[in-house]
DNA sequence: CGATTAGTTGACTGTGTTCAATCGCGGTGG
DNA sequence: CCACCGCGATTGAACACAGTCAACTAATCG
């Protein structure tokens, strides 16, 4: 077994969506993807491309924006280990309409579409697994534009805030990313959420160490503003 | 066959996930759902309730909305026949996290949490469609995101009427429901969106008749101003 | 045709963006 | 381990956009 295969089959063996297959199983579809690697900074896909594959992110981050008409990115999602991407490719010859960027060394796993077409068809439960994950991210996206269209950027900041915490079992959180992606993932500019840090810092509720952490002291009080 | 059966049977019927199954498959799918009707204004769910049904929409319009923390809210679709919403439910016993309200006289087919996953162990084909139509529904979701974003209210009506033209063909479009809709859809106010349509008319760009009906003069202008 | 609801318009205010200058963290090499 | 440099982050000032509240008008439905 080539240090490729083994790479490969390791890389399917993490993905929730390829759980529960039999080895051989695994091994088959493991036969079917190939493997990429990405420096951090290289493009994965443009929009205006063909969407042609599945991606699944073995290792590392990926940034996938989307251009705005006036010219400014949006940040869409953050895919780590485990991810996939491109699911839309399984129906139609679509293009893309958003940007992929590797945002760290990152080695991914492609899949044709005609390949996981075939998967899916012949294991059911899969597509049962990929739906409840884009079922699960769309739902995600309304909660994100709900937020988004609340005109407020503190309140914004602070769900977010409150999010990571949660996310991270932790009041002491770390920034997934940079103030800029994490501005442009509010829809607000970097200015504007150091801004709001910074007063928030003052009013005694958060407290800032270095660039991306970010101790909450008073949750109380930025729940209180997300609800008003 | 009773005047209900036959009324599910042709609810199933219409619906795109369930097309290309056998005539007695189909019946027995529709054994399976009940129908429900409801009246102009009257809530289908809450938020807080349990997620445990989902409901295809055979008649009617069906508004999707989501209480922001702030308490306004945000529209985030409208279901006309064919759709369906509540496919959360299929995976966890989940809470809803926005309101649906049928917004004119509606007639709803809804199965079971338990119905479904049956129906859907039985035919894996049906699962490939509903995930189509949900990744379809999270490329539109993430492409409304990116809107909402776009600081300038001017940029996100123009980028509207221009999706609606298409979707209509025809430079004669009727607005899919009421200003104030619209309005909270594209996030922000029913007075700002307003103003913006008089300043367009001003300019000549569109034409106002009556509240649902524009007629669009210079559509070459309105994608100028969404690519600045 | 009249009532009711939807939409329009005006004046004011507040928040966030923009552009530009400066700061300081954190990684790199000596 | 410390000093340096570059980029991310911060801060300031001016301006403009859109939200709010309130009064008014127009369209649609029975």
């Amino acid at each position: 077994m080539s240090e490729g295969h083994h790479l490969k089959t390791h890389c399917i063996q993490l993905v929730p969506i390829f759980q529960n297959l039999e080895t051989e199983e695994m091994e088959r579809i493991a036969s079917l993807s190939h493997v990429q690697t990405y420096d951090k900074g290289d493009m994965i896909y443009h929009a205006g491309e063909e969407e042609n594959f599945l991606y699944i992110v073995h290792k590392g981050k990926v940034k996938v924006t989307r251009l705005m008409e006036n010219g400014k990115e949006q940040l869409l999602r953050i895919l780590e280990s485990g991810d996939f991407m491109g699911e839309l490719a399984l129906f139609t010859k679509n293009i893309h309409d958003s940007y992929a960027e590797s945002s760290s060394p990152t080695e991914l796993c492609v899949i044709t579409r005609e390949d996981f077409q075939e998967i899916l068809a012949k294991h059911p439960e899969i597509s049962m697994k990929v739906l409840e994950e884009v079922s699960h991210r769309l739902s995600q996206a309304e909660k994100l534009m709900t937020q988004l269209s609340a005109q407020d950027a503190e309140i914004r900041i602070a769900s977010y805030l409150l999010d990571l915490a949660e996310e991270q079992h932790t009041n002491n959180i770390v920034l997934p990313m940079s103030k800029k992606d994490i501005a442009s993932y509010l829809g607000t500019t970097q200015e504007t959420l150091s801004r709001k840090l910074s007063s928030m810092q003052e009013k005694g509720w958060i407290n800032q160490k270095g660039h991306r952490h970010i101790r909450l002291l008073e949750k109380e009080s930025l729940f209180q503003i997300t609800h008003s």
